[in-house]
This record gives C-alpha cells, sequence and structure tokens, in this order.
RNA sequence: GGGGAGAUACUCAAGCGGUCAACGAGGUCAGACUGUAAAUCUGAUGGCUUCGCCUUCGUAGGUUCGAAUCCUGCUCUCCCCA
C-alpha cells in the first residue's frame, strides 16, 4: 500500500540495525503506529535525539502514524541502558518542566495537524500515575521472569557494580508503556536505538504474554564518530537543540566541522533530501573533498530544519567573519547588534575609555585578554595580534576612528582567540 | 615498628656545588601549509621597566663567595622486611 517501504529506506540509509520478524511485512500491510520514547533527562533535546526523531520522521513520511512518547514515568525511574552507575533521580518539578521543553522541539519535526497518520504525543506518566505497585507487580510483574530481565545486557553489565531494584525494573516498566500503547493506541510497533533492543523486546515479550498477540520491535544502528569520541558532543558539551543552549551559529559549526568519514553515514542517517540528490553530493565529495560538499549540504539544512533560514544566513555571515576571508570592511559593516551576535560568547570586557589610547599594553594586557606583558611581547613578535581583523605592530596605537560602533573594539591573537573590548 | 627510595615548571622526566629559568618528551599557543580538517615544518612556552633584573626545583632552617644540587628538622608519596 505504501510508495516507501520504511525498511528498505533504513537499509538505504545504513540506518537499520534490527528487526523483530514480520515487521517489514506488518509496515507494508498497513499503515501502522509506532512510538518512540524520550527520556526527560534535560530540558533541551540535543543532536543525539536526532536518530530517533529521524526514524519517526521517516515512519510518518512512508505513511505510518508516529507515536512519540515523553517518559513522564520512566524518566523518574532511570534507564541502565549504557550506563555504567546509577543514575540520579530528577525530582518531580524538573520532569515536568524538561518533558514541556521537549514537546515544544518535538513539535517541529513532525506533522501533529494533518492526515490520518498525524502524530501523536503520549506521556506514560499519565497512564502509571495512578498504577499501585501492588497492581503492577502482580499483572504486570507476574508475567516476566527475573531470569529473562538479568539476562539482558543493560542489567548484565551492571551486576558486577550493583544496580539498584528502581533502574533493575525499568524495562519492565518500559515494557509496560508498550503493552499500554498497544491495548490503547493500536501501536504494533517499538522503534528506538539499538541499545533499546532489550528494553523495547522485554516490551513485545509482555504483549505477547499478557495478550497472546505480536507486537514488533525495530532499532536503528547508533551513530559512532570515527575518531571514537560520542556523537553529538562537542568540546563544550551536547549539542543541544535549544538556541540558548546551543547558539545557530555554533550548532551550525558542529556540522561543518564532521570529519569527512562522519559527514558520509550522518548524510544518510539526516538528510531529508532525495535519494538522488545525496548520491549526488556524495560524488560530489569523493570527486572534490576540499569543498566538503557533505558538511555544507548537512549544516545547511540541518540548521534550518532545527533553527530557520535567517538563522542560518546569521551563522553562515558569523562564519565568514571568523573565519572566512572578510576583512574589516566586512566587519564594519555590522550593526551593533549583529556585530555582538556574531560574536557571542566571545569573552568580553568594559574599560574605559582613556585606554583606548594608551598603547598596546593597556588594551591586550590589562583589559585581561593575555595574562601578561612578556605574552603580548611574544605574540607581537608572532605577528599574531589583530584589531579589528587587521594585523598590528609593534608600535601600534587606536584612535577613535577604530572603535566599531563607537563604542566596540575586536581584539585577536591567531586565528581563534577573540576578545572583546566594551568602551563604555 | 625496622630499612630503603623519592618529592623539579601544565604532565612525564633529566639535572647531583658555579656555564640552570633549569636537557628532553608530551601538552598548549602561534606562524607557514591546508579544506575552519588531518599530517607536516618552524618558533614560543615563570615574571618584569628584557643585551639586564626578579621569583621559582615539597617545606623550614643551615653549610658555602655561590645550592635544584651538600647537611638537619618537618610534611607527603612509594617500595621492601616484620
Amino acid at each position: 500500500m505504501n510508495a516507501v517501504n520504511l525498511v528498505e529506506e533504513l537499509k538505504w540509509r545504513n540506518m537499520l540495525q534490527d528487526t523483530t520478524p514480520g515487521t517489514e511485512d506488518q509496515l507494508q500491510k498497513e499503515m501502522t503506529s509506532a512510538y518512540i520514547g524520550f527520556d526527560p533527562t534535560a530540558d533541551s533535546l540535543h543532536i543525539g535525539n536526532m536518530v530517533p526523531i529521524m526514524l519517526l520522521t521517516l515512519l510518518q513520511k512512508a505513511g505510518h502514524k508516529p507515536i512519540v512518547l515523553v517518559g513522564g514515568a520512566t524518566g523518574r525511574v532511570g534507564d541502565p541502558s549504557g550506563k555504567k552507575a546509577e543514575r540520579k533521580l530528577l525530582s518531580y518539578q524538573e520532569i515536568q518542566h524538561n518533558l514541556n521543553c521537549q514537546k515544544a522541539q518535538l513539535e517541529r519535526f513532525l506533522d501533529f495537524e494533518n492526515g490520518e497518520n498525524k502524530a501523536e504525543l503520549v506521556n506514560n506518566y499519565d497512564w502509571f500515575k495512578d498504577m499501585n505497585f501492588l497492581d503492577f507487580i502482580r499483572d504486570v510483574g507476574k508475567h516476566i521472569s527475573v531470569n529473562y530481565m538479568m539476562a539482558k545486557d543493560s542489567v548484565k553489565s551492571r551486576l558486577e557494580q550493583g544496580i539498584s531494584f528502581t533502574e533493575f525494573s525499568y524495562q519492565l516498566v518500559q515494557g509496560y508503556d508498550f503493552y499500554h500503547l498497544f491495548q490503547n493506541n493500536n501501536c504494533l510497533l517499538q522503534m528506538g536505538g539499538s541499545d533499546q533492543w532489550g528494553n523495547i523486546t522485554t516490551g513485545t515479550e509482555l504483549i505477547r504474554r499478557m495478550t497472546g498477540k505480536e507486537a514488533h520491535a525495530l532499532t536503528a544502528q547508533l551513530l559512532t564518530k570515527s575518531d571514537g569520541s560520542k556523537f553529538g558532543k562537542s568540546e563544550g558539551g551536547n549539542v543541544w537543540l535549544d538556541a540558548k543552549r546551543t547558539s545557530p551559529y555554533k550548532f551550525y559549526q558542529y556540522w561543518l566541522n564532521i570529519a569527512d568519514e562522519d559527514a558520509q553515514k550522518c548524510i544518510r542517517f539526516f538528510s531529508l533530501r532525495e535519494h538522488s540528490e545525496i548520491e549526488d553530493i556524495e560524488k560530489q565529495h569523493a570527486e572534490a573533498p576540499h569543498t566538503r560538499s557533505l558538511q555544507n549540504a548537512l549544516a545547511e539544512e540541518m540548521t534550518i530544519r532545527v533553527h530557520s533560514e535567517e538563522d542560518l544566513a546569521r551563522a553562515k555571515q558569523a562564519s565568514n567573519i571568523l573565519f572566512g576571508k572578510s576583512t574589516a570592511e566586512d566587519l564594519r559593516a555590522l550593526d551593533s547588534e549583529q556585530f555582538l551576535e556574531v560574536f557571542d560568547g566571545v569573552p568580553q570586557s568594559s574599560v574605559s575609555k582613556e585606554l583606548l589610547t594608551e598603547g598596546l599594553e593597556a588594551l591586550f594586557v590589562q583589559s585581561g585578554f593575555l595574562p601578561s606583558n612578556s605574552e603580548l611581547r611574544r605574540a607581537l613578535k608572532e605577528n599574531s595580534l589583530s584589531i579589528n581583523k587587521t594585523k598590528i605592530g609593534d608600535n601600534h596605537t587606536c584612535t577613535d576612528s577604530d572603535l566599531l560602533n563607537g563604542q566596540y573594539l575586536l581584539l585577536q591573537r591567531g586565528k581563534k582567540s577573540y576578545f572583546i573590548l566594551n568602551f563604555s
């Protein structure tokens, strides 16, 4: 019935890790509801969450119905999968706050409005809040043996170090989610990263034992980076989708700087362009790697999808000023607001106007940019200092006309290290 | 409790009476090259009023014209024996 075969699509993207038997048949047979759970551990999703988001996006594009489950209940327990140690519990208020924020973000990526297969959002707290412990262990716990639960990797890997009963129970709680959605939302499939396989199959097992019916699991490969570090982390930590946590500029830069090898994986994982178009970009990249077609395409597409066209334009402008051939003139073209946005995150110091004409030592050292006069001398010897993108020498002096917007001076050591002086 | 070894700059690690702000390696920073990459090459890497001066070699004293280097106390670390 469907023009797009989801399983084929995922295979083409090298995303598919594993499915339970019969999954593809079910998806080809009829519109199928499938869900993925999101953990409310922070008040923003990060790009690590883009893989499950893509699964749902592609699911919807293939004509099926995505169900987004936010883990109001499971978030109170803590998933041991992939975790070396017990996690600290979040307060109920924190979880609620995080849930609301994530919800708003998810709405960007899926169509919650139109069509028979419009996306739906559920919160497992709704069906767990009135569940009492005795009911749970009688009605649910009875069906799954401890032996079965202990055999899961997520549990097994923690047996040495210890795992609380709380986290041990996690798979059962998640399994019950699946059962609940199976019964109430006709949800026949749970998807997730490959680290979720164990949890998901506990769900299918539970459904089989409680209803005698069959439910399905589908997992995606985890995205790994060629240098072994974790995907979605930059030096400053996670790359978040929230512009307040990771500015669109930094977000754009993250994609732009992905290693070639990883970019090849990412374009298939994340791009919503036509297959032929993606293959063209891959070809381009192979022929002329230095143009970095893959990184550019990715950075543009992802910045637009997560932020907006305007944010992309600004990010590009900022990048151009920071890294491109742009010069003093481009810098002067910025108004005060743009200037501060481009150099968002660059350390600033407010200094009094008298300093301006008091020489380099005053500007670079007293302002706190360079740690000592020796450092300043060294930098001058290296010819590594610039003011307003123009290299300066030993006896440079500044005047009022050097001030950007009558107020700022942009100091620079080498290529990457910036500092803003704010003359007030 | 007895015996031994050690503590040096961001890290590792030389130095064992003057030529030591202290070899070397890693890291970091800069310059060249480049794809805002990797690799490579070059330089820098305590502070200052820089052809000189000042403060640093666990800590406090001492010997000496002169100590990171020798002596003593203290603190800490490691090893061996009981």
